[in-house]
RNA sequence: GGGCUCGUAGCUCAGCCAGGCAGAGCAACGGGCUUUUAACCCGUUGGCCGCGGGUUCAAAUCCCGUCGAGCCCGCCA
């Protein structure tokens, strides 16, 4: 059946429920005393076909209507199970009148707690109230909502009809609150910092741009928060972490969205190394918190949380997966066999970047940390050993985090800026993938920054492990899709209800 | 940016290769049924075949374009 005349049938049970005094749209509240996982763990034992005088209300969805004649058995799903309706012609309130009720509508229910004779626990209901009404029918009882695109452009009709999608993102929220409880705990404050930026900074992005009307200024939105959260440090506050919507105005796919969260945490006088020492702790503990062990499925593999990690030199990686021994290459050589491997960049150290992603990242399944950096593809990072004395971990080749011994020097700094400003005037690129020079950054280092550590965390790559997710859109409520070119709502398909809620 | 795949009823899909009346199940509507659980039985309704062009006597089907989505590659820390 086509759409309105589908709805037309929603619409005349809407205008019945109206013209009996009982628009589910007026109702306010309902009070519920129970949900189905209390009476399931209360009442799992009793027998089939017993019936407890035990009352109880509930509310929440209906997910299916069987109608029997002198009998009609529904499901209803709140946000902590299902459980079975039964509605009696000889018992319940009003029978005749739940041809009104479909499939899809919320209602709240009284009743007592019984287990009918086929021995399925359930609510006989006395009675009942519809307390919203849909308009619009639900997927396919079966099957579900299984098309990927409405599944994220209607994310709401996603989460009513796939459990597994309302459960990925409980998880999540368990594992938030053991990272900021983690943070909490070990003595960091969390802070809110720019979103709205005069300069952009912090990583190598495009950024997105907008217009502020009553300064009359260009401003863009945060593509990091990390120079921010390095001027708390000049501040005088010592730990500091920000769960941050960052924004990058870039191609999506599987592990990038135009907005996604990060999580950056900077600490006072600690080096590179005890950041890393407390990303291990955390995250095993966290792992260990969510699943009793430190090791996890993912995507048919094993990742083991375990503490220490493998850390080892991006340039030792690169040899170690089969690649050249970069350090004993000139110049002349290392471009030679970039442009073998179609890697074409101006800079060498984003030529040893690529020949890490091309050799070795896919083989990075256990967390390992990646240090020593090229430099010129660091401007943030203290120096070691000729290298930026700088970080990533990898976990399922996956890039999920990002950290480095924060540069304090301001006049070293304000050097790097400058490179940065150089090689984006001499690129024959957009010139958008270099750093702007942030003159208030330099600024505050000029007051002295305490030596200190940071890092960022790509949230949603470490949520796709976490909940064994191969697409950062599964672990991102609303992803970014394209507009849709037309949306039919049912004031529009019929007009006449207008009329109803003047 | 390049390649591959998909788009048919509210949902899940068949039909396309090889052009010939647009189909099924679920949902909805009417009837039956007082213990079903993908309830069942009888009957009914429901289509911009993503959109636009072309080829053809004839296009859901073939061709071109376009929009949307997915996967892979490139790019993007």
């Amino acid at each position: 059946m086509t759409l309105p005349k589908l709805v037309k049938d929603y619409i005349d049970k809407l205008k019945e429920l109206r013209e009996l005094g009982k628009d589910p749209f007026k109702i306010k509240k309902f009070e519920k005393d129970a949900y189905a996982s209390e009476i399931r763990e209360k009442f799992s034992a009793i027998e089939a076909g017993e019936e407890t005088d035990y009352k109880v209300k509930i509310a929440g969805r209906l997910l299916s209507k069987r109608k029997h004649g002198g009998v009609i058995f529904a499901d209803l799903k709140d946000p902590s199970d299902k459980i079975q309706l039964v509605f009696r012609k000889d018992y319940t309130d009003d029978f005749k009148m739940l041809r009104l009720v479909d499939r899809g509508d919320i209602v709240g229910v009284s009743g007592v707690v019984i287990k009918t004779k086929r021995g399925e626990l359930s609510v006989l209901v006395k009675s009942w109230t519809v307390l919203s009404k849909a308009l619009r029918p639900l997927p396919d009882k079966w099957h579900g909502l299984e098309d990927v695109e409405t599944r994220y452009r209607q994310r709401y009709v996603d989460f009513i009809m796939n459990e597994e999608s309302r459960e990925c993102f409980i998880l999540i929220n368990r594992v938030l609150h053991l990272i900021r409880n983690y943070l909490n705990e070990n003595g960091f404050i969390e802070v809110y910092t720019p979103i709205l930026q005069p300069v952009y900074g912090g990583a190598f992005a495009r950024p997105f741009e907008t217009y502020h009307h009553f300064l009359e200024e260009k401003m863009y939105l945060r593509i990091a928060p990390e120079l921010y959260l390095k001027r708390l440090l000049v501040g005088g506050f010592e730990k500091v972490y920000e769960f941050a919507p960052c924004f990058r105005n870039e191609d999506v796919d599987s592990l990038h969205n135009p907005e996604f969260v990060q999580l950056e945490f900077y600490w006072a006088y600690i080096e590179l190394n005890q950041l890393m020492d407390f990303i291990e702790e955390m995250l095993e503990s966290v792992v260990r918190e969510l699943t009793g062990d430190t090791k996890l499925e993912y995507q048919g593999k094993t990742i083991e949380f375990k503490r220490p990690w493998k850390r080892l030199r991006m340039v030792d990686a690169i040899k170690e997966y089969g690649g050249p021994d970069v350090e004993a290459l000139s110049d002349e050589e290392l471009f030679r066999i970039a442009e073998e491997l179609d890697i074409h960049e101006e800079r060498r150290g984003e030529i040893i970047e690529k020949l890490f992603d091309y050799y070795v990242k896919d083989h990075l399944v256990n967390p390992t940390f990646v240090t020593h950096f090229p430099l010129d593809i660091s401007p943030l990072a203290k120096r070691i050993d000729g290298y930026a004395d700088r970080m990533e971990l990898y976990i399922a080749g996956m890039e999920v985090a990002n950290g480095f011994s924060e540069l304090n020097n301001p006049i070293e700094q304000y050097m790097r800026f400058k490179e940065e400003e150089d090689l984006r005037r001499k690129s024959d690129k957009k010139g958008l993938e270099t750093m702007p020079m942030d003159k208030d950054y330099v600024r505050a280092l000029e007051y002295g920054m305490p030596p200190a550590s940071g890092v960022g965390i790509g949230l949603g790559r470490l949520f796709m492990i976490l909940t064994n997710k191969t697409t950062l859109r599964e672990v991102i409520a609303f992803p970014t899709l394209a507009r849709e070119e037309k949306i039919d709502v049912i004031p529009e398909l019929y007009p006449e209800v207008l009329d109803w809620y003047e």
